[in-house]
DNA sequence: TTCATACTTAGGTATTGACCTAAGTATGAG
DNA sequence: CTCATACTTAGGTCAATACCTAAGTATGAA
């Protein structure tokens, strides 16, 4: 049993907000430069760039700088070796995280409708 | 696309805790009181109490007060709900969530080694 | 009735997070 | 070289969170 992971703290902290989580969405639709993914939040720059740093820092994104564009784009190995994990996982642990999983895919489907 | 969604950000700050992640653990062996819940926490009782009343808030448990002793367990509905949409849902706000969810079990694999 | 148990409420501190504005740096275009 | 663009850094405010201790309430046992 696991004491403690800042992993998982930093990365549900990270989805807590909503603004984070739009810029996720926004990503998974292919990568794109700082001021491009800001441009929908009534926010100021720097705001927003504290948010990126938010998901840079919990893995969730990554991001180049070229130039005096920095491109972001969601972080691609955590998704392939999840999608491993799904499969292979078995026991107590898992049917317990399935139960977290499964209230979180409930919210998702609420803030679909 | 949804602007905002309260539900969201609470369900997944809750899960930002990792004294909350270990009270649902816990909770999915079963019903527990309050003190009960507490006891392997080196936190006094109401800072203990105000992590479940943030997971009571969003609706990951719930509690029933009978005689001095509050039981406390997981809430139960929003588990089958979310088995249903599993099943259900397509299209792109799918993908798109299913990317977060990934992420979410990456983390969730990286707690269990 | 008296006391212990099982919380609950009140109130305080310290840290962190989300925002802002203003000013700075670095790059690319003209 | 000059200027606009694309951020980045610095620094400040305000609210929320995670703790605490001390004191309260309600229940059940003796």
């Amino acid at each position: 049993m696991p004491k403690h992971s800042p992993n998982l703290d930093r990365v549900f902290y990270a989805l807590a907000d909503p603004t984070r989580r739009a810029v996720l969405a926004r990503l998974s639709a292919g990568p794109a430069a700082v001021t491009q993914l800001a441009e929908p939040f009534d926010m100021a720059l720097p705001s927003f760039s504290q948010h990126l740093k938010v998901l840079e820092n919990c893995g969730l994104i990554r991001s180049k700088k070229e130039g005096r564009v920095r491109t972001v784009e969601l972080a691609p190995k955590p998704l392939q070796a999840a999608e491993n994990w799904m499969v292979e996982q078995r026991g107590m642990w898992e049917r317990r995280l399935d139960q977290l999983d499964a209230f979180v895919l409930q919210m998702k489907k609420e803030q679909k409708r």
